[in-house]
DNA sequence: AATTCGTCGTTTTTT
DNA sequence: ACGACGAATT
């Protein structure tokens, strides 16, 4: 008798028969593409992270170790929800592997940095820690050069991380964006080169570290391409029109020309330039994976056809022109609204008054979002909504664990696991009453021969204090449970702290509660320092943490931090020219264009109702000007897509004699 | 001489 | 409201 096994290329499982039940037969195809690059090009809320989902599980039937599989994004919230929809649609023994880049390059350099001089305990730095050592090494060079007009050091940051992501030279970004600072070019590249040896030194790594060094590693060493190769049999990339050259580097030394690469994106949805982003890379993905199959879907099955014809006319707009339409078969729903505003604070009362409507006909809040196109824009509203007891979580702008507070937590932790770092020393020495830089220097100095506090030469007006701060680091580095260090810890800085904020320090004072809570959910202080570093938490994710509130939140959202996700209703505020599109790139078209897919994005979230709306003036202090015309993007939308709101208020007339 | 205090200009978006 | 830099202060 002889046994013939079906070729596992013809056999199709039941299983992976209900798994296409459910797709569009374009959709289907590209679930079922076989071997090689693949590339789908679709426009919002087509499914496109929905057949990638369904690749995943279709090879997962297939007999694919979910393991060798490799999903990758940029953005947090967008691997979350890509990563949560393929646990809701398989089960599998192991997870899947996959994240951001930033997260898993981090586990590659971690497993492999030892081939290219990084060891398996480095360190990540996070923006403000980057920015910090950059002002050590920056004020260590400015000492010969006093009185110079010189970057500062998130400037210099910036530069730094420009002209690496896009490969521009320093010289080029100098004279074109900080023309100012030309003489002093030498300097800054001086400042880059002295930073970069640094970090290797001391084995430090920032954001871009991460994706460079990882690149370099596998394209420098074939045993490391070739095991990570084996390991990651398929690699699906979402968002891929929001990856930088590095990035998609990275990919492609893995997986190699004619490897099993899926790549999916939207052109008209590419909104990170700033950091190198071209979705012209995404169009030539053909051009650079010969063999790639291109598939396309076009069925939108997020939004209604009134919220997409506002989405096409948007579109429509481009100067670069993005070849797709968005059609259909849902219902055409209700018009998108318009709300012109008196002014601030009656935006925030219709948007509060809107939420508690949708609330009472059943609208869950957690279905219901409000975004802005820059972080700082919903402040007030958030004020409206403390008064009006709505939970809501807020996603983008400040992180909790950049805020000044937590950092000095952060930075006694530090310590504990690498005393030598002297930017955390400096940090904690100066919150002591009479340390400022020089006495924190001369204090490190001793600390480098003498381990005995007691035989330190110190002032006696902060000795005491210096002391039992030493004390405190000593102690933190025992073997003890992590809870119980963050406990010791917020009981010595508690004073130190009020002193710090006396203004307002009872506000923050919750925050340390929160540190509290989430430091409980880690045994190790390198894995909780390390977490913090690599996925900085959201202001209002505490919140919730800590009150676990009844009701799901509302989310309050950058454009930028909503990519990929949707939700029943969307109401999009500041809808003004200078705030979206930005001041900063009305002089320049393509930036213009950028401005015009961000409104683009913030439009396609929306399943059923849309609103827009701007307060008729809005005064902004940065500019010393009031804003008050439209944005331009809703001015040159064909009126009957739309339908304008006015508001009732008996109340007076915005101020007059405001500029135009 | 070092620290702190007050004022001036500045400010997108993410990892 | 925040950081950097210059002036008063201990
Ligand atoms: N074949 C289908 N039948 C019914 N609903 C679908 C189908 N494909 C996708 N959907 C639904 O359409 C919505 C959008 O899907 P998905 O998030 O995958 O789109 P997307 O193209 O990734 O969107 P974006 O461009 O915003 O990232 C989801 O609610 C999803 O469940």
């Amino acid at each position: 008798m002889k046994t013939y096994r079906i070729r596992s290329d013809v056999r199709q499982t039941p299983q992976t028969e209900t798994l296409l039940a459910g797709l569009n037969p374009q959709q289907a195809a590209a679930v079922c593409h076989g071997t090689g690059p693949a590339m789908i090009i679709a426009g919002a809320g087509t499914g496109k992270t929905n057949t990638l989902v369904h690749r995943v599980a279709w090879l997962i039937a297939r007999e694919n170790r979910p393991d060798q599989i490799l999903l990758l994004t940029f953005t947090r919230k967008a691997a979350d929800q890509m990563l949560n929809r393929v646990a809701q649609l398989v089960t599998t023994p192991r997870p899947v592997a996959g994240g951001t880049f930033h997260a898993t390059c981090n586990l590659i350099l971690r497993e492999f940095g030892g081939s290219i001089g990084y060891p398996p305990g480095f360190t990540i730095l996070d923006q403000p820690d980057a920015q910090d050592r950059i002002d050590v090494i920056r004020s260590g060079l400015l000492k010969n050069f006093p009185k110079t007009r010189f970057p500062k050091k998130a400037t210099l940051f910036d530069l730094f991380s420009t002209h690496r992501n896009t490969h521009t030279p320093l010289d080029e970004l100098v004279s074109r964006d900080y023309p100012q600072f030309v003489p002093t070019l030498e300097l800054i590249v001086k400042l880059f080169q002295d930073y970069q040896t640094m970090k290797r030194r001391f084995a430090l790594a920032d954001y871009d570290d991460l994706l460079f060094l990882t690149r370099d590693l596998i394209e420098t060493v074939p045993s490391v391409r070739e095991t990570l190769h084996n390991r990651y049999r398929h690699i699906l990339v979402d968002e891929y029109q929001d990856t930088n050259p590095v990035q998609a580097d990275l990919v492609e030394a893995i997986a190699g020309k004619t490897g099993n690469l899926m790549v999916v994106g939207d052109d008209a949805q590419s909104i990170y330039k700033f950091r190198g982003a071209d979705f012209k890379n995404f169009l030539e993905f053909p051009v650079r994976f010969t063999q790639a199959a291109v598939y396309k879907l076009e069925e939108n099955y997020r939004s209604t056809q009134s919220i997409l014809d506002v989405a096409n006319a948007v579109m429509a707009q481009a100067t670069e022109k993005f070849d797709k339409v968005l059609f259909t078969r849902k219902p055409s729903g209700t018009l998108p609204a318009i709300i012109q505003a008196p002014d601030d604070s009656f935006q925030n009362q219709f948007i509060v008054s809107k939420i508690l409507d949708l609330r009472e006909s059943g609208v869950g809040l957690n279905q219901i979002a409000v975004l802005f196109r820059n972080a700082r824009n919903s402040y007030s509203l958030e004020l409206e909504l403390n008064a009006h007891q709505i939970p809501y979580e807020k996603r983008g702008g400040n992180k909790f664990s950049e805020s000044a507070h937590i950092r000095d937590l952060i930075a006694f932790l530090r310590l504990s696991v690498n005393p030598k770092d002297i930017v955390s020393w400096n940090r904690i020495l100066t919150m002591v009453d009479g340390i400022g830089p020089k006495n924190a220097e001369t204090i490190l100095q001793q600390l480098e021969n003498e381990t005995d506090p007691a035989r330190l030469q110190l002032s006696p007006r902060y000795a005491i204090q210096v002391k039992s701060m030493l004390g405190l680091v000593a102690g933190l580095a025992a073997e003890e449970p992590l809870s119980d260090k963050i406990e010791r810890l917020t009981g010595f800085y508690q004073p130190l702290f009020e002193k710090r904020y006396s203004e307002d320090y009872p506000k923050r004072q919750k925050d340390l509660d929160a540190f509290q809570a989430i430091a409980s959910t880690f045994r190790d202080t390198q894995d909780f320092l390390m977490h913090l570093a690599l996925e900085p938490v959201d202001f209002s994710q505490t919140d919730t943490l800590a009150t676990t509130p009844d009701e799901p939140p509302l989310i309050l959202s950058t454009i930028h931090s909503s990519k990929g996700l949707e939700w029943h209703t969307v109401i999009l505020m500041d809808v003004l020219d200078g705030v979206l599109p930005s001041t900063f790139s009305l002089d320049d078209q393509e930036s213009l264009d950028e401005e015009l897919r961000l409104f683009y994005v913030a439009v396609t979230r929306a399943r059923e109702e849309l609103y827009l709306v701007y307060p008729a003036v809005q005064y902004h202090r940065q500019f010393n000007d009031y804003f008050s015309r439209p944005s331009r993007f809703i001015d040159s939308l064909p009126a009957n897509l739309t339908e304008s709101w006015v508001l009732e208020t008996g109340d007076p007339e915005p101020p007059k004699g405001l500029t135009e």
